[in-house]
DNA sequence: ACGAAAGTACGATGGCGGTCAAACTTTGAT
DNA sequence: ATCAAAGTTTGACCGCCATCGTACTTTCGT
């Protein structure tokens, strides 16, 4: 649980996230678009993984991300969906509830 | 959403919103069990009250505080009840779902 | 008016987490 | 074998946040 938030509050691991719910598949480390040096994304990629919020495999030389939708939603449901909600880059989430 | 997020990382402002939950009513900020100074205690109500999770008022020399879950439901649905179910000290998480 | 109780405001401090660069490992292609 | 690409590891640094004590304000009771 609180692994979970500490990983869900940095912004550039919810960037991760989102990207990965918006996505068809799974993404490798380098396919993400983050404002951080590469060592910087491994330590994210690393702290997401031991939250339980994604799940790493290796393709070649490339590492692939998948998120772990499911088993957070029945730990946590409702947080992923808001999280990625509010997190779209266009749209108005206050103007969500007013119409 | 980053507000929130960053309000209910951190564990004793989780214990404030698990408290006002499991309470009938609104709490005096001296009403909580933390394990923090009263200094302390006024700068995690003013995050929380910032971040929209409570509402403050004045009752003579006491400040009250509620929990606005209706209105963060509505923004972030489950959030909320994900966080009071994790932190409840008796009882398995794990098992909430398979008992 | 006086004192006590409840919070707030302010300044200082300590530790943790995000950040980077450099060196290293592993895999794949030529 | 050699080189390139993709991540990882390590060490160092810096800023921010939680924390506290003290002083202050406000409200209530006598």
């Amino acid at each position: 649980m609180q692994r979970v938030l500490e990983a869900v509050v940095d912004p550039v691991r919810r960037s991760i996230v989102t990207q990965l719910c918006g996505a068809s598949g799974d993404i490798a480390c380098g396919g993400f678009d983050l404002p951080v040096s590469k060592s910087t994304a491994t330590h994210h990629f690393r702290i997401l993984r031991e939250a339980g919020l994604i799940r790493q495999y290796y393709a070649g030389t490339s590492r692939m991300n998948a998120l772990r939708r499911d088993e957070v939603d029945e730990v946590f449901p409702g947080l992923l969906d808001a999280i990625v909600t509010a997190e779209r880059p266009t749209g108005d989430p206050e103007r969500a509830t007013a119409g």
